[in-house]
DNA sequence: TTGTACGCGTTATCAA
DNA sequence: TTGATAACGCGTACAA
């Protein structure tokens, strides 16, 4: 059995609580106690048990990070590992530590959120994701526990805290920006389409051709999801059409990579027969051939604010539901080209 | 505050230790009382608190996974969502809970890990790299805490479970692969050599060629780290060189994306010009152009099996150390070509 | 400034 | 088949 605080208390001819003031470092203990239960904290190898201190604390200092499910393979793999790293950042700063939560299926997920919050084992909850009627979501507003989305909520707006990027906004923006380059014939090949994201941004894309009364095609509006054969596929039908797209907007840059080896497959050339620009500006952005346009949509930082803001709900329940928007940017590279027409 | 037990226990007009063998479906209880008692957990919305758990039964039913310290960017990309996949799929399975342990430095990593086993926050311990002198392995032995190495151990082997590939073994074959092919001038691509993945396929690498009598040339071993300019620099430094490689093994395929961009910069073609086999086999490595032949070594299996000996560790602490070899396979794309001399 | 004693929510042992 | 009660390890009023 571990050291406890008995048995430094007893070494240390003091009292359980002695020893526990000495542990939270409180002003009502004389230098000199201090220093010699310290001495014996340190010889004995003392540490607190955490559990112990949960249970009569009501708090246990972590919060509860929970991904999309993985029973597909596409866990979003530009975004996990760069999110991972702004919501550690944080949760090392604040000192709290992360349990996470995956789940093989939807419903594998929520019966390991329902267990980690109604156990008591989070002060906290981090949503990586945003969809329609998620039953995680449901619950966590009705369980009252402090928790924030990374992603724009479905609804109950008013009631939930959230960060996001203004995916209408950046998606308008790069459509756009493909528009100002003389582009007219313009597609748009998103991903996993049960993802508000995805939605948002198809949203924005369309509003930008109308704003700019070019025609919106559905031809042109795909989906591929991480799939290299419907990539080559999409393209193939796409670039067969009368009259092809000459430029396309992509919701990730994987998928962008995809496509840029599907137009190479028939022999196109980016950007001289099509423009690419795609969202997320992860490493492959920065290093396929040619090295893609991105919308930055600040990744790290997105992580970063979220954790922020649930450990925020969680040191001030009461405050109101807060929003907070990250801003993008195009990073400009070598994927696009003016139009000559 | 929460329902707890005693509430139960007195709407239901039963003890508390009736409640409790209720939740466990102990089989000395009657029928009548379990379905009285079950309608009243129901009622109330009572769910047992797992601190409190934790704390008599001094058992979490957690594992902790450590990650890289993640202060470089350089967080393994195309890794690190696959092995959580696998490591998921075994905790899901067996009802366990992962505490993520990440941290800006090492020092900062080391004191997340000390914290979590100090504080018995985790059964296990499941650490995702393997280096020289890792404080967190030296204490994680010390400490008699059940964990496993994901990669081979630097030292005391005997006293360590790990599970890995025999990445010797993989990098002598990929080369072996390349000198088929009727390639003499081999260039080798590591990552970041902090790690001891990267020193064993060099060492691989370096053991092939001598085992063929191919010269081994320490001008064709380089280093590049997810830097799109180092990577640049490094090619075009070697493709300069008076007798240039033809053909290179990368132990990355991310980094091998890089080497695609940088040979396709300075006009050389893959595999016409110089083959490129890769370690990895990332989705990258099935989507670039062209698609890279690659090693696999599964990923996804090997976060499987390593989360699953850390949980035969715990239930039988006793056992030997165990050691797991996760088979690899060369995956033949469009990267590596016959030379022709 | 320090000690006593109780409570946090469970499980487990021993009686009944 | 059920109930009291003692742990588990810690924090904290209250008392001294």
């Amino acid at each position: 059995m571990a050291v406890t605080i008995k048995d430094v208390a007893k070494k240390a001819n003091v009292s359980i609580s002695t020893v526990s003031r000495v542990l939270s470092d409180s002003p009502k203990i004389s230098e000199k106690t201090k220093k010699h239960v310290r001495k014996v904290i340190e010889e004995l190898g003392y540490h607190t048990n955490l559990n112990a201190r949960s249970l009569v604390q009501q708090t246990t200092k972590t919060i509860g990070v929970v991904m999309k499910h993985s029973e597909s393979e596409a866990i979003h793999t530009t975004f996990i590992p760069e999110v991972l790293r702004g919501i550690s950042y944080i949760c090392n700063k604040y000192e709290y530590s992360i349990r996470l939560s995956t789940g093989e299926s939807e419903e594998n997920l929520f019966q390991d959120v329902l267990k980690m919050v109604n156990g008591k084992q989070v002060d906290g909850v981090l949503v990586l994701y945003s969809k329609k009627d998620d039953p995680v979501v449901d619950y966590l507003i009705q369980s009252q526990i402090p928790f924030v989305i990374l992603g724009k909520p479905t609804k109950d707006v008013n009631k939930i805290s959230y960060v996001d990027n203004d995916n209408i906004h950046a998606a308008m923006e790069a459509t756009q920006y493909l528009i100002k380059l003389g582009h007219k014939r313009i597609a748009f090949i998103g991903d996993d389409n049960k993802y508000e994201v995805t939605n948002a941004r198809l949203s924005g894309f369309q509003q930008s051709l109308q704003a700019n009364q070019v025609e919106v095609c559905n031809e042109y509006i795909r989906n591929i999801n991480y799939s290299y054969e419907e990539g080559m596929r999409v393209i193939r039908e796409l670039m067969s059409l009368p009259e092809p797209p000459t430029a396309m907007v992509l919701t990730d840059d994987l998928n962008a990579l995809i496509v840029l080896s599907s137009l190479s497959k028939i022999g196109l050339r980016v950007p001289e027969d099509v423009s690419v620009i795609c969202f997320n500006n992860s490493t492959i952005s920065r290093v396929s051939n040619p090295r893609l346009t991105s919308v930055d949509i600040q990744i790290f930082q997105l992580g970063y604010e979220a954790a922020k803001t649930v450990i925020e709900q969680i040191n001030e329940p009461n405050t109101l539901k807060k929003s907070l928007i990250i801003p993008t940017k195009i990073i400009e590279r070598e994927s696009c080209k003016t139009m000559i027409s």
